[in-house]
Order: structure tokens, then sequence, then C-alpha cells
DNA sequence: CTTATTCCTATAGAGCCTATAGGAATACTC
DNA sequence: GAGTATTCCTATAGGCTCTATAGGAATAAG
């Protein structure tokens, strides 16, 4: 029940192309440096998304990688989607495979409910969200940082 | 994002003892047969649950296990807790540890909802109410079976 | 004393997550 | 066209955790 690297991985590279939305390409290797990702690493992640038509690249010199569409139309269930093996709890909220008492299996509803539920935070949360609720939060810090400075006077 | 076998195990082991609540003791071994899971690994599942406080056993020549209170107090959030190394998506809901930039990181506040929204359905669901559930959905299921066997005269 | 059971500790096996490696394809620059 | 910087592709190593098994010690009933 956890979510893994690659999935954190992903969010962080999303965000931070996110950040230069409408600007020029960022290299693979900047975004690596920025978030402390192994670059080679980050070329999987980075080409599962792309995969996924989330993100566009141009190669060769000057080559990089975009956002294919604004951080408003991105959502985190988007991203993770493609980086996580699945979103589900167990796999019988996704196929009939496996469970031979599916008419009967009770718990299989409190997983799919579990899933509903994250599903709708997911998808309800956009990188834009993030990249403003991240303003929001560095502002605050940066506020107490010179509140704390004030007292030491 | 998974729950692990343990979890699901260690669930349908509970829905076992809940069923009998009130009655005789429950041998693993009845339970492991009831529910097609290795007695050997059921006993590591069954350790961890009573370490937890959920069931009591008594050892020795009709020894057995059974539920330490009634199905309507035990929640799915207590069964899974100590059967699953964390219900956190990622480790710094949990604790401080790792992240570098907690104080700006937007994107834990959104771990921080996933896990109360799941949270929240966990506990909010008993053995009792599974139990229920489970009955009303085997009974519709004879129904069903019944209509087919109607229409196949 | 025998038998049936829980209980404890250790460990083997397997699979997946994580990360790395090497090089092929591509595109810009001069 | 040569050189260079980049994405892209495939394979694989390493490690960790989950899964499961094993063997036997402790306990209790008959």
């Amino acid at each position: 029940m956890k979510i893994s690297t690659k999935g954190r991985y992903g969010t962080r590279a999303m965000m931070a192309l996110a950040s230069r939305f409408g600007g020029a390409l960022m290299r693979a290797n900047e975004i690596a440096e920025d978030q402390a990702i192994s670059l080679k690493y980050l070329e999987n992640i980075l080409s599962s998304l792309k995969s996924a038509g989330l993100v566009i690249s141009e190669r060769g010199k000057k080559g990089g990688y975009a956002l294919s569409r604004s951080p408003a139309e991105i959502s985190l269930y988007d991203v993770l989607s493609p980086l996580e093996d699945s979103l589900g709890f167990v796999h019988c909220t996704e196929a009939d495979r496996g469970c031979d008492r599916l008419e009967v299996c009770a718990t299989r509803e409190v997983w799919r409910s579990l899933k509903e539920a994250t599903d709708r935070i997911l998808k309800g949360t956009s990188l834009q969200d993030l990249l403003q609720r991240h303003a929001e939060l560095k502002a605050r810090a940066a506020e107490e940082a010179l509140l704390v400075d004030q007292e030491a006077d």
C-alpha cells in the first residue's frame, strides 16, 4: 500500500516540467539534477510518461521534454497510472481473475471503495494545484524564517 | 499500492473467527482449510493478530483462537494495521524522515489526504459489517441461481 | 505419556522494485 | 560530413521485501 519511488519520482519530474510549461524544452539531465534522481532511471520514467501521452520530447542536441498539455489538465491520477503497476489495492478490483468467490466477496466491495476514494482525490488534483500549493507553502516558510530571524535579534 | 496477501489472508482469517464468535475456539487448522491458506503461514499471521490484541488463543489440545472482542468492535483498520508494514502511501506521511524539503512538499499533503480517506473507510468498516454484507450477497447469489434454474425449465 | 495444538525462530525462494549499463537513433552545429 | 548532445531502447544486475516453509519447543488435555 505504498506509492513506489517510480511514482514519486515521476510526480517530481512532472512538477519540474510543469514549472517550465510554455518555455523551452527541459533536458532529462536538468530534471535529474534538480530533483536528485539518477539520470538513467529518470529516462525510464520519462519514457513511460511519454507512452502515456503526458509529455512530448525532441531528440538530438537541443532536445528535451515538455508537458503535452497544460498543468491544469494533468491530474495526479494521470501521472501515477502509467507508473504504478496498478492503482488498485487488490487484483480483483481490476479484473475477474483469481478469487473464486467473487459473487460473495464482501471485502472486495471495501477494496473497491478504497480505490474509488483515492482515485477521486488523485483525479481531483492537477499539477497546477500542486504548483500553486507549493508556492504557498514556500511563501509561508520564507515568512516564518523571517520571523525567526527577527526574534534572534 | 497493494494490500499484501498477509493483509488479505488476515482479513479472511478474522472473518472466519467472526463467523464463530461466541462459540468454541477455532483451530488454525480449520481456518487454514476453510480459507485455503497454508497452515504455517497462517500461524505467523495469527501471531501478529494476537500481538495486536485482536485475537486470544489457548494452547495444547483443545486449543485454538477466538476474537478478543465482538466483530462489531473490530474494524478493518484494526486488522490491517498490524499486518501491513504500514498503511501509509509514502513514508513521509508517517514520520519526518527522508524528504529534506518537507516544508515545501505539496505532494505530501496529497499523500496524506489519500491516507486519511482510506483510513476513514477502513475504520468505518467492522467485521460485522462484512459478515452482514457477505450474507446479503450470498442470499442474492442463491436467489439468482434459483431464477436461472427456473428459466432452464 | 501420548497427542494435538499454539508458539517461536530461522531461513529458503521468488518476485518485484530500483537502478544501472551500453549503445542505437536522432538532430543540431560548425 | 564530422562531432556532439541528446533521447530512446533493451537487457540485466542488485537488493529488498513479501511469501512461504521448516523444525522444533512449550503447553495442555486425556
